[in-house]
DNA sequence: CTGTTAGCGCGTTCAT
DNA sequence: ATGAACGCGCTAACAG
């Protein structure tokens, strides 16, 4: 693992353009300081000889990395991928090199945080749409730099998230507002971080609206599964073994809901005719299935959040708690409730 | 952007400890040389005081960078994203930290190629399932680097890939086995890259599987659309305005396949009884979608990939071509023709 | 086995 | 406006 030996450096430039070093390296940074005229010509020389100043040596010399730490724990979903596709387009707009860290599984993200690889090497570290435990924080506070969260809550930390409770509320209402009276409610929970703001924003949205409907928050109308489409399948095929069945399910993201679709459909059941669903994320194969779901602005919040942190690194003044917004958009799985 | 200031440095360690620096870094690397005592007491202040070397300087002394670039198109689609958690997963256990270069558009992309943002920062580039120019290998050229190609062929770089034209064949001789005649297809393209293999491979498995089967290629038959859903819907459409519309349908990929079944069935038209529907590629969602399709090992094709470029990298002899298995995956989109 | 001496390539004072 | 000298933190070469 080595780099070809001879590159052009910063010397060969000067010495070319007969100036010293030092004025070649005032001439490609500062614009201060340097007449034009060699200003110009170093430039040229440079360009000519293709010259690159090394990384490593001019952060060596100067502190400061420039380069900020994206820690995401399931890329493969659409959600994350989307937000660091978001954050990475700011984030290299302005200079700055994006490390991934993909902590999909307890080992992994162990490692991140115990033997943080990272330190010293990044100048910020992104949370990605996780819970962080009290371990992890301190973890993460020794390695001294700014700490932002994306995708979500982090207690402490600066973040750009959508809000929960809203965003189920408008799912939730939506099948109140249709006539529904038995709703159920298929939540997530991720068994490496429970009390995540998702999950309990989500479902406090489905009680708080029952509540105010007048409705009683019935056990058997609850059922919590992991993140997933099977899950959310399997969910459901428990919800429907029950003696009274719901004749709408909310569910806390939309590939638990097409799960879900997928048990009634495979009961014999028709959505929504006899079951309503709805789900949260606005996915984009939620368009293709019809489902009908509340949409949050994914990639945004990715951009939103690198743009915070651009300002926090530069001591620039910023919110550092910024909520987007969500909507309902209504397709094909809901309707009124069977009449029959 | 600067990194705090008082970080304990190896001459802190070395002191405390009672050598020289020099003997610190070496009882802190290398195995060899140094007496299992003094190893010993250096490891234990090194810990104490929490010393972490700081990479750019042992980059600069050393040369090397140990940092790969992944330039990678759509990481919001699955298979991307799912390709790039493959490679972190290797890549990091391997100690190499993981640049990402996100080249979304043609502008990100011609920013790459032309700047060269990664240039001196790593030791590889692993080129994420897109077709690179002749202009834009030229420039990688000029890198220096390892460049290897990740779920899809680059000619000339090594690589790990799937058959495209057997994925095809499969896919297309389900429908033929099952009494298809009338057979379409929907085939993506990506503007920004004619000529990918995997467009390429997939339509000519098309043309052969027909021709084989004594069957003409109507150019009624094949809708050529960009990736993604909706396109797939739109061509479906197209398809379905034809005079003698198919009775199967053969996708490029999941989602266009999915695109195509919303189509169909908001023509009212039923799948399979009505249309065969069979894309590639066995996206989570097709299994919650009932969705006959091609599978293939994406993340397992990262992780070939990032083992093959740790191989090169460390001058060890590595095959250069890998071809990964597919299988067909039948669901409920595909049945007989109607007898009707 | 260990200490000394040089760089690695660039920023940045401090003079001039 | 420019040049000389030093330092960033660590590794490598050479002695001892």
């Amino acid at each position: 693992v080595t780099q070809p030996s001879k590159a052009v450096g910063l010397i060969d430039v000067a010495r070319r353009a007969g100036v010293s070093p030092a004025t070649a390296s005032r001439a490609l940074s500062d614009a201060y300081g340097v007449s034009p005229a060699t200003r110009e010509r170093v430039l040229a020389v440079a360009q000519e000889l293709d010259y690159v100043a090394s990384p490593e040596a001019t952060r060596l010399a100067r502190g400061g990395t420039d380069r900020v730490a994206l820690v995401v724990p399931h890329l493969e979903r659409w959600f994350f991928s989307a937000i660091v596709a978001g954050m990475e387009s700011v984030l290299s707009d302005a200079d700055l090199d994006v490390l991934l860290y993909h902590v999909d599984d307890l080992e992994s993200r162990r490692t991140f945080f115990h033997e943080l690889p990272a330190r010293r090497k990044v100048d910020a570290v992104v949370v990605v749409a996780f819970a962080i435990s009290e371990a992890e924080r301190q973890r993460l506070e020794t390695m001294r730099v700014t700490v932002i969260a994306a995708g979500g809550q982090n207690e402490g930390y600066p973040f750009v998230s959508i809000d929960d409770r809203k965003a189920g509320r408008q799912a939730v209402d939506h099948l109140l507002t249709l006539g529904h009276r038995r709703i159920a409610m298929l939540s997530t929970v991720d068994p490496d971080e429970p009390g995540w703001s998702h999950t309990a924003g989500r479902a406090e949205a489905y009680r708080s609206a029952l509540a105010e409907a007048g409705l009683p928050v019935e056990d058997g109308l609850v059922e919590t599964v992991e993140w997933g489409g099977n899950s959310g399948a399997q969910g459901m095929a428990q919800l429907l073994a029950r003696r009274n069945p719901p004749t709408a399910v909310y569910a806390h993201s939309d590939e638990v809901a097409l799960g879900a679709i997928r048990t009634i459909r495979r009961a014999g059941l028709r959505v929504p005719q006899d079951i309503s669903v709805v789900g949260i994320d606005d996915h984009p194969l939620a368009d293709l299935t019809d489902l009908t779901t509340v949409h949050q602005p994914v990639r945004a919040q990715g951009a939103r959040t690198a743009e915070m942190l651009l300002k926090l690194l530069r001591g620039e003044p910023t919110d550092t708690a910024v909520v987007v917004p969500t909507h309902l958009v209504v397709r094909g799985s809901t309707a009124p409730p069977n009449a029959s």
